[in-house]
DNA sequence: ACGAGAATGGCAAGCGGTTGCCAAAAATTG
DNA sequence: CAATTTTTGGCAACCGCTTGCCATTCTCGT
């Protein structure tokens, strides 16, 4: 510019142009280090694109501004939003919150902000939120997506996203080793000498839900065990009563619950009816939530690292998002699990 | 605009103009319906600026087009992101899970985002936080927050925000009614014949706990008990065993503890050192969080409507970003509260 | 010392909306 | 039926930043 204000710019604020009465925008820090707006741009974007010097100047001018960029603008004119969305069916579960904390610990660790989106367990939520956020994030994470194969296809091709807990073909996955958990689980109540067991099902929309019982059936049966499943229930607390009493009428000394949530309701409601636990019945839930390990009894479940899970995602995303050079991108993760063992399970009854 | 290329747009597209390459804007629109961008603006936006005729014809277009209007440009150009950021010292803690479900609940009523965010406990984080984001959240809430009144007070002069158990004078406030809790639950141990408390305090920033101490300590002198105080601690389970084994030093017979993290650390630790609970030690925590009432034993402890208090923040920060005319919106909000008694509280030993 | 190529930085055209201002059209009034 | 007021809708200037393209300026090689 030809303008030779560079000092005398700022006659309203106080003391060293701090204080402006309109937050400062990338043009006074611009006007202030004595460089087009679109250098300040590149100095803060890319910083090699720009002489070392002319950059120092530039830094010191923002800094001396507090200039913070809009993420706004710097969205509109990239096309990028620096947002991540995460979908969950039920913020009011804890099983989630371990994953909720995965993902935020790791998009901030980004820079990447995290938008939460808690989809009540309805797949029409959840492609509603698909999408009306299009535009605000880059990319989503979907835990324990309720959406059909067909859908999660459709959704995949136009927005970058991972699921998690939900197989898919068509979109990065990362998933918890549920058939080796279950066999897990299994093995445990065989060796404790139980022979019928239950299967307690969640949400028939839950993919994991099916996958559970799937490989519960099979290897309960291989084993030459009896099985029983009841259900579905919501998976809360609430519904444990039910399920408890369910389980009970099926005569099966042991069962292995859809979650922990549903577990712990279960043992209320057992303890309420004088049945003991594990002495009459072993339950084993999983997911191994907050509350597992000091509820009464302590609950037997299956272990994973759900928080580790959601960083998981969040990398898996970010790499879909920021392709590297050379390596393609991992599709699928999958998260070991092991059986804790607490006492709610014990030896079978007689 | 003169040209009359009104109809024949989408030669790209397949059948009546859905499914372009790239997402449509206000643009696309307006075309369609035959009217200028502006028109299209508010139609959506103050429907009643529009004849009803035209308003109809611009909704059909958008339909048809499946128009999403895009947040960061709508941002960029009112000024409003539409979006508030709660921060909360620590997404861990069960304790803000419900905050933030309230929040969650209520912004989403609003059609407003929310963007969460961790702070750590730590006041600089949430400076930092409130700094960067301020060009990306209309406004905050802030969840016990760790500022001091200074900071506090200055903050809320450049940006509107809605405290959370964090009294201010500059900024509204929704507040749990700590003393009258703290009160009941003394009175409830003055009835089972305690006389020698102690208080397990929390973090030394937390204004809740300051709060809670004082209050304690003035109205168990007050009955004439014999006060003891210990810690602080980190509101973690974790750090139960600590201050289950100091407590038990003081020789007090029953402790009220800073939250129920606290307390439920606490309580495995007397269980595995083999002192009884009520028997030989009360312990009421406060929160009322997620697991609660089924850890062993049940907790007494101070509940009050955590949710409902996100909720209220909520409102009352929507209404310092839309002042309705007339009423002038609420400063200060206060939760009441009740002791929800379970069995860890019971008489006095001897 | 001269020319080629690399490094640096400016120009300006957007990105997709919103909104103040104004003109045309419609409704109301005398 | 003309004059006036109220609606309705278009124009165009931004909002703050990014980025393709191009003009300078540096660096070197020879």
């Amino acid at each position: 510019m030809a303008d030779p204000a560079t000092e005398a710019s700022a006659p309203t604020g106080l003391g060293t142009g701090l204080q402006r009465d309109r937050p400062p925008t990338i043009r006074d820090v611009a006007e202030l280090a004595g460089v087009a707006t679109s250098t300040v741009s590149r100095a803060l974007a890319r910083p090699d694109r720009v002489n070392p010097r002319t950059r120092l100047r530039i830094e010191e001018a923002a800094a001396e501004l507090n200039y913070v960029p809009s993420s706004q603008a710097r969205g509109l004119s990239s096309g990028r939003t620096n947002a991540v969305a995460v979908l969950v069916p039920d913020i009011t579960n804890p099983f989630y919150f371990d994953i909720i904390r995965g993902t935020q610990h790791q998009l901030k660790a980004a820079g990447v902000t995290q938008l939460l989106v808690d989809t009540e367990e309805s797949s029409e939520m959840e492609l509603d939120a698909l999408h009306k956020m299009r535009k605000s994030a880059d990319g989503f994470i979907l835990a324990a997506s309720r959406l059909t194969d067909a859908q999660l296809a459709e959704v995949s091709q136009s927005q970058p996203l991972v699921t998690f807990n939900r197989a898919s073909t068509s979109a990065p996955t990362v998933m918890i080793d549920t058939p080796s958990a279950i066999i897990q689980a299994l093995e445990h109540l065989a060796s404790l000498g139980h022979h019928k067991v239950c299967y307690v099902a969640g949400p028939p929309t839950s993919w994991s839900n099916q996958m559970r019982w799937k490989v519960f059936e099979e290897d309960a049966t291989k084993r030459g065990m009896e099985v029983h499943r009841i259900g579905p229930y919501t998976p809360k607390t609430t519904s444990g009563a039910a399920a408890a009493d369910a389980a009970v009428r099926t005569g099966a000394t042991a069962c292995i619950v859809f979650n922990d949530l549903l577990a712990i309701g279960m043992l209320q409601r057992l303890q309420a009816r004088g049945i003991r636990v594990p002495a009459d019945m072993s339950i084993i839930g999983s997911d191994d939530i907050f509350g597992a390990d000091f509820c009464n009894p302590p609950l037997t479940t299956i272990s994973s690292p759900i928080e580790q899970a959601g960083r998981v995602a969040v990398s898996m995303l970010l790499a879909q998002l920021n392709p590297l050079s050379g390596s393609a991108s991992r599709q699928l993760a999958v998260m070991p699990t092991h059986l804790t063992v607490r006492e709610s399970t014990g030896p079978a009854p007689q």
